[in-house]
DNA sequence: GTCTATATGGGGATAGAC
DNA sequence: GTCTATCCCCATATAGAC
């Protein structure tokens, strides 16, 4: 079948937009050029100017590709969980299943195949991107003023700082798993064990975050004498 | 008081450390240059390759001048709460502590004024890092097997799978809260609380993650039908 | 839209004078 | 040990032919 000129287009891009994405979840964004990019998408180094005028440009474009769709899907979770009115502790693991989800549904190979993994690793990176002048806060804002305040409504005697502190640890452990669920089954050195460490499961590592973190959220708080369970 | 050409020259190396370790800790890797380096510590170019052979090898005094102490201080922490000899739950506390404590130290200004928060944002990103290359495995590897065999030992109900999971999540936490414990506390918008951002304290921060990590540790879990809590 | 060629600047590393 | 000067490579970005 026959491409028209902008379908072909199109294809490129997307091409070049895959080959970017998978360079930068490995390397981070400081280490690849613009020629790492276009030789590995079969591309002229021009051609990726053209389509994308600059590399901060490009790198906002699949920014957008991967965050945007998480973070709606995140809202809508949040939004049915809270239709169907689970209120207080029966809904935190809903909340949490509402965060973790989307993004760690990227790595699904049942979903994306092979390319499941560099989605979630490029997200990963993202989240924990150093600079400021990233748009992160613009991105982001919306989730994180909603689940904070959906967890002060399950949580009305805990102080807000222990709810901020407890909603970022939950952040920080998710960007983690994101980065390589596989390196997470690593064994130690020194486990007889034979290593069963690459097949892992979507909803088996859903499943560990949510435990994990629902735990940590409902913790009773020691911290600050100012502060109550 | 003078200063013999020797520690004239180690006094130089320690301001091009530090001057590296705020740029690396604020930029990264891939986006600092030798020359950003030089002129922050306000030496020459060609004194730093001099005193360090490369921008690797720079790279690699700065993080074994953190991160060797600090995993000292854990694995002396651990060994002293397994001295202790509190068993079972009652010694999970104590080895979350271990574990978390003496990063979070580093920033402490008490301790280290100002450039507390630098080391730790600094470690926080070490530990971030993209790159397989990087010596991470060889300077983590014991801190790593001890701390999940204490684990296994805490909790022999839990399968090896959970138990790397679990101590994975709770590292990404950590990561995350050394990353920057003043941004974690920055209110979302719409809360009409006047800010107390700003002054935060050591002894809350440890006890945060302490709290949040104790408790996920220790959640029943629901991961896998092969899995018992 | 895609290429070659090039402008322009910055990078890491080193040679060699002092 | 420290400096200047320089080598050489690679970066981003663009101009202009096709």
């Amino acid at each position: 079948m026959k491409l028209s000129i902008g379908e072909f287009a199109d294809r490129k891009k997307i091409v070049i937009l895959d080959a970017a994405e998978a360079l930068f979840a490995e390397q981070g964004f400081g280490d690849v050029s613009i020629r790492d990019i276009a030789m590995s998408a079969k591309a002229n180094v021009a051609a990726v100017n053209y389509h994308f005028g600059s590399k901060e440009r490009l790198f906002e474009a699949l920014f957008a590709r991967r965050v945007v769709p998480v973070n709606e899907e995140r809202l809508a979770l949040l939004n049915a969980a809270q239709a169907r009115g689970a209120k207080g502790l029966a809904g935190l693991r809903d909340l949490v299943d509402a965060f973790v989800r989307p993004p760690l549904l990227l790595g699904d190979p049942a979903s994306h195949g092979e390319r499941g993994l560099v989605m979630m690793r490029f997200l990963s990176r993202m989240l924990a991107m150093p600079r400021e002048h990233v748009f992160l806060e613009s991105y982001y804002g919306e989730v994180r003023t909603r689940f904070i305040a959906a967890l002060r409504d399950i949580f009305p005697r805990l102080t807000l700082q222990t709810i901020l502190w407890r909603y970022n640890l939950m952040v920080g452990a998710l960007i983690y798993a994101l980065a390589g669920p596989q390196r997470m089954l690593r064994p130690p050195a020194g486990i007889d064990q034979a290593a069963p460490a690459l097949d892992w499961n979507v909803e088996d590592a859903i499943a560990e975050v949510v435990d994990f973190c629902s735990a940590g959220l409902k913790s009773p708080s020691t911290a600050g004498p100012a502060r109550s369970a």
